[in-house]
RNA sequence: GUCCCGUUCGUCUAGCCAGGCCUAGGACACCGGGUUUUCAUCCCGGCGACAGGAGUUCAAAUCUCCUACGGGAUGCCA
């Protein structure tokens, strides 16, 4: 029980281990609320040194297969969220599977049972509410009703502080078919499982008085509650939270696209939550030191996918080149544009070049396909500013003969400056670059990409002078 | 219908609990300029908000009340 007069916060948990718990059902798809949820819960148990659960909330059989439980591993372990107890983490409170827990199911259902705080009705346990019963006409269900004017119930809510809650009926804990519900699990594990701090998303908090009712029914003090603002669509694509249904609502979306996980991680844990400065682009550690419930935001968001496209950006940016490398790979080779085993050294030598220049890994094959393979693409507009000129074929031709007398060991940007600055000197310009817009427009197809000299370096001079010699034709 | 939660630039938010430092700060987006004779980077600038009303106070984004709007719950879904 909660001492009048006593501060509210989470001081009053601090004396013992943190246990936190996310607990999703699998639905096949992972959500980014859900992931923000997890995530939460997540920073929360590293931040204090306490303990993070996965229980897999699997009582409607029907809906939960393998492949939907692979989905939220896979999800889990892609943005770097570990489990300290779980599925195939053992952790002393298991099973962590609710459809493997029926024994403790059962053994908290007799205590209720003992105490006279149940009932059967057409087949189903309902939990009974403490208080006069009435009836009714709902205007919700449109018929008659039986209610109860059960005390009010009090939830310490770490985010929106104190709410006060009265349940008005009766509700189901066991269906006819003997399985037990989600209110009534849900609170018997949080029990066994020890479960210290609760922090879910906001659609719950009209529930908890239900959780409370049966916290106070088996005579256990609740947990401390921390109710996460709402992800809400889109105002374009409807109204509402966030759904599986709304385009960019997904994890593995974002995992197909090449998002950076840091960087989506990143991303997610700003929804609804800042370090109290002006930080946005955080390496983890940095987010797990600064991370406290007491500054996640009341408020519902919006989910802005170029926030996060931005902050993936951050990332991009600052990774070696190897690293760069690493990630790059895949999304060449998915694309048919470079072979498995590609060489390393070339694939750096490009990206070092194209790293600094592109936002996201996503553009990257567009944007540098042809160091790779001669059946670029030809941007239109580009070759017909080029071609407009009327002389490309002559302007190649010069180039060609100047980029000729650079010998392959001279084949760098020093030396192929040197050779365009001859070429512009013996045409009495000051500067070559009148003959640049069609050079890049020959090797590559396009009107933009990496700075020029370097890229000429990169492409090798065989690549440059073939090309070249396309041009004319 | 009833109950609960919320409301600061288009978006994410700082400030609110401990009223003055707020002519409300930052970021994304957008717009304009510059750099780069390429460019998606980078730099500079602009745009732009305390939902409305009443009250308390010398003073309110900040405290109180009302209204409006948004969201959630009201399932033998989780």
């Amino acid at each position: 029980m909660l001492v009048k007069g006593q501060p509210q916060g989470i001081n009053q948990y601090l004396m013992s281990e943190v246990r936190v718990r996310f607990a999703p059902s699998p639905t096949g798809s992972f959500h980014i609320g859900s992931a923000r949820t997890a995530l939460f819960n997540w920073l929360y148990a590293r931040h204090t040194d306490g303990k993070f659960v996965l229980r897999i909330e699997d009582t409607d059989a029907a809906r939960n297969t393998e492949e939907a439980l692979e989905v939220l591993f896979k999800g889990m372990r892609w943005l770097g969220m570990d489990w300290d107890e779980g599925p195939e983490v053992d952790g002393g409170f298991g099973p962590y599977f609710q459809s493997q827990r029926g024994e403790i199911y059962k053994e908290y259902l007799g205590k209720l049972e003992a105490a006279g705080r149940t009932y059967e009705k057409e087949g189903a346990i309902f939990f009974k509410l403490e208080g006069e019963r009435y009836t009714e006409f709902d205007e919700y269900h449109g018929k008659e009703m039986e209610k109860v004017r059960a005390e009010p119930v009090e939830i310490d809510d770490a985010i929106r502080g104190k709410v006060v809650r009265a349940e008005t009926r009766d509700f189901v804990i066991c269906r006819s078919d003997g399985s037990p519900t989600f209110h009534f699990v849900n609170v018997v594990d949080d029990i066994t499982m020890k479960i210290t701090h609760v922090i879910r998303g906001e659609d719950h908090l009209s529930n908890t008085s239900k959780h409370v009712e049966l916290f106070n029914a088996f005579g256990v003090k609740p947990p401390q509650f921390a109710h996460l603002p709402l992800i809400l669509k889109d105002p374009k694509m409807g109204k509402g939270k966030m759904s599986k249904r709304d385009k960019g609502s997904l994890i593995e979306e974002y995992e197909e696209r090449h998002f950076l996980p840091a960087g989506v991680r990143n991303a997610i844990a700003l929804l609804g939550w800042n370090p109290g400065d002006d930080r946005e682009f955080m390496e983890i550690g940095e987010i797990i030191e600064a991370f406290d419930i007491k500054d996640i935001q009341k408020g519902a968001a919006r989910f802005d996918e170029a926030k996060m496209a931005h902050i993936n950006f951050q990332y991009l940016k600052q990774l070696p080149v190897e690293s760069y490398a690493w990630f790059a790979r895949p999304v060449l080779t998915e694309k048919g544009l470079i072979s498995e085993d590609h060489n390393e050294d070339h694939l750096q030598r490009v990206l070092m070049i194209c790293q600094e220049k592109i936002t996201s890994l996503e553009a990257l094959p567009e944007f540098c396909g042809y160091f790779f393979r001669d059946d670029y693409t030809i941007d239109p507009k580009a070759e017909k500013k080029v071609m407009k000129r009327g002389n490309a074929g002559e302007l190649a031709a010069q180039v060609i003969a100047s980029l000729e007398s650079v010998s392959p060991d001279d084949w760098n940007v020093s030396g192929l400056e040197a050779a365009f600055t001859k070429l512009a000197a013996d045409n009495g310009q000051e500067k070559p670059f009148m003959w640049w817009p069609m050079t890049r427009f020959a090797v590559s197809g396009v009107s933009g990409g990496p700075d020029f000299l370097p890229m000429l370096e990169v492409m090798g001079r065989d690549l440059v002078l073939g090309r070249l010699g396309k041009m004319i034709d």
